[in-house]
RNA sequence: AGUCCUGUAGCUCAGUUGGUUAGAGCGCUACACUGAUAAUGUAGAGGUCCGCAGUUCAAAUCUGCGCAGGACUACCA
């Protein structure tokens, strides 16, 4: 806002501290101060300069009564206040219109030079109370940034000058009430607003109090510079009005007397992020102020004082039952003609009881206590600050220390607390410091200050832009569960989020969705074997991979939400669900749910399955508690909540074969993405695949996922190539954290010799296990560990690559190949078939498939006619598959389409069996 | 003004004690697959890792100075 800005100037009285100011001085000398609230300048007290600053003297003339003037500033601020023009201009010339002023430095000196000097006050109302004053004073905030150098001190009216006139003795001087009004010593100014905003609309002087007292200094010749100057000035986020600054009167509680208490428990406690621990609440604590607990408000909770009118006995009362023994001495002195309070019980705690009495302002006012000197004590009028209260909730929720000790010392401190990140100075800071002053403890052990949510472009929501999420219409277009695991999964509660709903869509379209078909197929196939849980159970291989993943995932989340660190164990436990429960366990393993009778096989896959539904739904029910809730109830017929938290069994966890089922993962998808290249869909077999191999572990983790991956990827046979082979053709890479370390500035040169290694050398190094080299005129050793060597290419073959795993794959199809894969096209189109018509998953078919005249087709469905029989649940005998005509004619017929070239007519009908 | 946080693909985010081809998901393009799946698979396009300077053989990563966004606190004489 643009306020009338003034530079005052204060006149310098003579004597030994300011005698040098006066030798040679040009007419009177004065001490220039500016300020953007002229207002104050009536109760100014002191003049603070900065100690170190450099100050000059400067003869010149002023501006509105061109009467010559010495003035004193900082000879920073010396270009703000002469123009070039006028700088050593004889003071002859000078033509009295305010133009072109004539001046000139006449002596440079320290700020702290200054202090002690005295000055005449600018305008005398009335007379500074309390102390000194009309004293220079130095102050370590000054700066030169703007005004003179020197601020204008008026303790009244600002935290920084109360500050440094309290330092030096300085008193005070309020003449403005608490109504923002000049007070009656102010002459023709008194009662004026000092602000216009302040009076009713359409009332406001034309001159604000601030003009006016600028003229006023321009007549008296003591204005330097008066402007409108653009500045920012503290408004009232409600009214929009400028703020005043004023004293008052207020109790604190010495909290910095507690300062080390405070900083050395709050370093034991787990703040997240720890940043805002040890960098926004650990400087605050620092910087501690004592804590003011005045608040002037009529109703609220009253400050527990009572003074008598000199404020020389006191009392500070501690319960219910202290007040009413002071009552009733107050009523024996004939202080008090009776006790407010007398139906209340000291020894009863029951709420009917407490009912009985109302300690709030502004009844509390009414109670007048006797000091031990017989004298009536008043309480002070001032309430308690509200934060006080959110600060004693530990104590005052258990009306604690008056009653249930044993359940207070069980729940405190507490383990947690959660609030934005803006409670620094308010929950958080009450809580700790009440804790602290009163049970010498923690109040939490651990807090988490969360982060704002954000619009999706980041913009703070506010109602004002018009950007904010309606929380309810969100919850119900989505459900709770979703938003609550799309904000705790997208980011940690304390980074801001930016929130986005399509984030939430994923999350329902990802997680939900693959956890709910996962529930949904087993229930499927649990419902129709009529799965009980129980019975004799022979994991597989993949079962003890998913039961080690979830162990993993168990031990992970476990951990992290114990960290406070949800965000990261909801990752975790999304992964677990999508990638290797649905995508990868489910996938591979759903023939044995379907396929065959209850047996030990399917029971561990069911149990398996099932085992890994509950505890998702456990680990999972902290952030999705009603979805989990309802898998849960689904799968045990109890409620999640009521269930004890998993514990991850360390002994099912097997690293290996997690590792070897990754490498599985990686393999199958070298393969696929071959078979992708070269054109052949997955349903035809191809014959073999090679994995050059160049450690034992690789070999024997090969080995182990054999009969998986090649199921996965439809490949007769595994080769697994030893690196020695010598079709193979490889390549090195250098290690560089291995190689740097000892090679340091060679490194560059090392790395560019090694890259160029020919086959020869790489096998030399391999062989030796270490290889002399001259790099850079030194001789340096590099060893068979300081390098990777991996297959590149088999000769030959078409071949795929990720890091150093290398696969190659045989790409050539003999019949036995081609049928076995025309057999496969038939049961996809054959169970498409069934899906279309509406079978049931478990209905029996008839099938017969018309010979279409190529020989070759003839050939693989006379050949795989138990294959495709046992796939489709037909009942047809399986030398009865394969027919030359097609009866009874009717809706069962159908023509498929098995490649581009390749067609055939079958019959499929629902079977009465 | 001070303190703190954030800045990596169009979007949301990972990225270990600094180590060379910076990753994932979504979205986009193409193809494939589809009897659990509005799913999935494969490939492609898409990056000055906010900028500058420094330390180092080597910086998204460490240091300094800035820039942008955000939070809090104080204050502007």
């Amino acid at each position: 806002m643009k306020d009338t800005s003034a530079v005052a100037m204060f006149k310098v009285k003579p004597d030994r501290a300011s005698e040098f100011l006066f030798k040679d001085a040009f007419g009177d000398v004065f001490i220039l101060a500016w300020t953007t609230t002229p207002w104050t300048l009536p109760s100014n007290c002191a003049l603070t300069v900065g100690p170190k600053l450099d100050y000059v003297r400067v003869k010149t003339f002023n501006p509105y009564t061109h009467e010559p003037n010495t003035v004193v500033l900082a000879k920073a601020r010396l270009n703000a206040y002469f123009s070039e023009k006028g700088k050593d201009v004889s003071f002859e010339d000078y033509k009295k219109d305010g133009k072109s002023i004539p001046w000139t430095v006449d002596g440079e000196f320290y700020g702290h030079q200054l202090e002690g000097i005295r000055y005449e006050q600018l305008f005398s109302y009335a007379q500074p109370t309390g102390g000194d004053a009309f004293k220079v004073i130095g102050g370590d905030f000054v700066t030169t940034e703007d005004g003179t150098g020197v601020v204008h001190t008026a303790p009244s009216f600002g935290a920084d000058d109360m500050r440094v006139a309290r330092q030096h003795g300085i008193g005070t001087l309020t003449l403005v009430d608490l109504q923002g009004r000049f007070t009656p010593e102010m002459g023709e100014f008194a009662g004026k607003y000092v602000k216009n905003e302040y009076y009713p609309a359409g009332q406001a002087p034309e001159k604000s109090v601030d003009v006016e007292l600028s003229i006023r200094l321009k007549e008296m010749g003591r204005a330097f510079k008066v402007e409108k100057y653009e500045h920012n000035y503290p408004h009232c986020w409600r009214t929009d009005k400028p703020i005043l600054y004023y004293p008052l009167d207020s109790w604190f509680v010495r909290v910095t007397a507690k300062k080390d208490r405070l900083i050395a428990l709050n370093k034991t406690i787990n703040w997240k992020p720890e940043s805002t621990g040890t960098g926004r609440f650990g400087n605050w604590l620092e910087n501690l102020q004592d804590w003011n607990l005045s608040r002037s408000r009529y109703w609220g909770i009253p400050l527990p004082i009572w003074r008598t009118e000199d404020g020389d006995e006191e009392l500070c009362i501690g319960s219910l039952k202290q007040l009413k023994e002071e009552i009733a001495r107050a009523v024996k002195a004939g202080v008090m003609t009776a006790d407010p309070y007398a139906s209340f019980d000291p020894a009863d705690m029951s709420d009917a009881n407490y009912d009985r009495v109302d300690l709030h302002r502004p009844y509390a006012d009414n109670i007048v206590l006797v000091s031990p000197g017989g004298k009536p004590m008043k309480r002070e009028t001032d309430l308690i600050d509200v934060w006080f209260d959110s600060g004693a909730m530990p104590y005052a929720q258990w009306h604690y220390p008056f009653e249930n000790e044993a359940t207070f010392k069980e729940t405190f401190p507490a383990d947690f607390i959660a609030e934005g990140v803006d409670q620094t100075r308010g929950w958080f800071y009450t809580l700790h410091a009440i804790a602290t002053l009163t049970q010498d403890s923690v109040a939490y052990k651990a807090v988490v200050s969360n982060g704002l949510v954000l619009d999706k472009v980041g913009q703070k929501m506010s109602k004002r832009l018009g950007n904010a999420v309606d929380p309810f219409k969100t919850l119900d277009a989505y459900g709770a569960d979703a938003v609550r695991w799309y904000m705790i999964s997208n980011a940690s509660p304390w980074d801001n989020l930016k929130f986005d709903a399509e984030g939430i869509t994923e999350v329902q379209r990802k997680f939900f969705r693959a956890l709910f078909n996962t529930y949904n197929f087993f229930a499927l196939y649990a419902n129709i074997d009529g799965f009980d849980g129980n019975g004799e159970a022979a994991l597989t291989e993949s079962d003890r991979w998913i039961l080690s993943r979830l162990n993993s995932v168990m031990k992970l989340a476990d951990a992290n939400y114990a960290d406070y660190e949800p965000t990261v164990a909801a990752r975790a436990i999304q992964d677990f669900v999508v990638e290797d429960l649905s995508n990868w366990y489910v996938r591979l393993n759903r023939r044995r749910f379907w396929k065959g009778e209850l047996g030990a096989d399917k029971n561990a896959a069911f149990q398996t399955l099932k085992r890994c539904l509950e505890v998702v739904a456990m680990l999972s029910a902290p952030i999705a508690p009603f979805f989990t809730d309802r898998l849960y109830r689904d799968l045990t017929a109890s409620s999640v909540h009521l269930s004890n938290w998993p514990k991850h069994n360390e002994a099912l966890i097997d690293a290996e074969l997690e590792a070897r089922t990754a490498l599985a993962q990686k393999l199958t998808s070298l393969v696929l993405s071959i078979r992708k290249k070269e054109g052949h869909r997955v349903r035809q077999p191809l014959q073999q695949m090679m994995v050059p191999v160049t450690d034992a572990t690789m070999r024997t983790r090969l080995e182990a996922i054999r009969e998986l991956v090649l199921g996965e990827v439809n490949v007769k046979e595994l080769v697994i190539l030893d690196a020695s082979e010598s079709k193979l053709t490889k390549k090195i890479k250098p290690d560089f954290k291995k190689l740097g370390a000892r090679m340091g500035k060679l490194m560059k040169s090392v790395a560019a010799a090694v890259n160029g290694f020919d086959q020869a050398q790489i096998a030399e190094l391999e062989t030796k296990g270490a290889m002399k080299l001259t790099v850079e005129g030194q001789e340096v050793e590099v060893l068979r560990d300081d390098v990777e060597i991996s297959a590149e290419t088999i000769p030959g073959l078409s071949v795929a690559a990720d890091g150093p795993l290398t696969v190659a794959l045989d790409i050539t199809l003999n019949d036995a190949l081609l049928q076995e894969g025309i057999a496969r096209e038939l049961v996809s189109r054959i169970q498409t078939l069934r899906k279309e018509s509406g079978f049931e998953i478990t209905d029996r078919v008839q099938l017969h498939i018309l010979d279409n005249g190529d020989a070759r087709f003839a050939q693989a469905i006379r050949t795989h006619a138990p294959y495709i029989v046992a796939e489709t649940l037909a009942v047809t005998p399986e030398d009865q598959v394969l027919v030359s005509t097609l009866s009874p004619e009717g809706p069962g017929i159908h023509e498929v389409e098995l490649d581009e070239v390749l067609r055939c007519a079958l019959s499929l009908v629902r079977s009465a069996n």
